[in-house]
DNA sequence: TCAAACTGGATGCAATTGCATCTAATAACA
DNA sequence: TGTTATTAGATGCAATTGCATCCAGTTTGA
């Protein structure tokens, strides 16, 4: 059984995507089930969370997202048109807007982080050990 | 520095959609880049040429590639109209229909290949060495 | 200091996706 | 055998995405 680097690059793609898509689709159909938003909501709450007050500019979250920049500028639209984050003209650059999340978007964050982090638990560290899980993201993290 | 297994599984949750997101992004973007189609039609096509002369029924190849129902119907649709996927009248069960992959669909699949496979040579390969990519692999299977 | 080039963000339109539901055929079972 | 439940696949409609392009403000540099 000899087989090529590339094999091995090969395979490990494969089973990185259905890893990830298993997963995802996990993770959204319980937050679907239990009628709250989709993985994008949380992942756009969260850096503005952890942004706290300052906010963050809309490029800035769409390079934190990987996210193409029409897509973030709909997103972001939803999400203020549901009351849960706020755009505020930016006072050093009059094209922009300055985002942050309101208290009701940090409520629904943690009401999300409940179904979200539980299924995460099961799907991903129900299924590897500790130290599996830290080898596993520090290979991912030189595919970055 | 004391943290959970919980956050172990979160940051491996983290490192897993940013590398598949980034990776993924950088497939589309090399295969639309040489006017070739999208990834999931490279995955069909591939599945079908795997399954060789019996062909697959549509809800196998949707197991296979983690589709949901209708995406799938629309995708073997689109793939059939370009002439890369022969759909044939299932002898077995009225109701159903047998693909194939055509001659057509495999030359594509092989030029789409050439792309494609270059880019995960690069971009996955190219940063791990090969006892990383199994180890990965073998990781990532777990999360099946 | 003014035009050209660039950057931040929005948007019209076409293609794709998600959801619910539909039709046709098979399986189950009273 | 005559329902009733399931399964395979398609489809109408609404929401989302991708693409191209636009507008407005900023930077560059002749």
């Amino acid at each position: 059984m000899t087989s090529t680097p590339d094999d091995a690059a090969v395979s490990a793609w494969v089973a990185l995507a259905r890893a990830y898509r298993l997963a995802f689709a996990t993770f959204e159909a319980r937050l679907k089930a239990e009628s709250l938003p989709p993985m994008a909501w949380y992942d756009a709450l969260w850096e503005l969370e952890k942004a706290g007050e300052a906010g963050l500019r809309p490029f800035e979250l769409e390079q934190a997202m990987l996210f193409e920049q029409y897509n973030l500028s709909r997103l972001v639209e939803r999400l203020a048109r549901a009351g849960l984050v706020e755009r505020c003209a930016c006072p050093e650059d009059r094209r922009g807007q300055v985002l942050s999340i309101t208290a009701e978007g940090k409520s629904t964050r943690a009401r999300m982080w409940r179904v979200y982090g539980e299924a995460l638990a099961e799907t991903i560290g129900g299924r590897l050990d500790d130290g599996e899980l830290r080898l596993l993201a520090g290979l991912l993290r030189k595919l970055g």
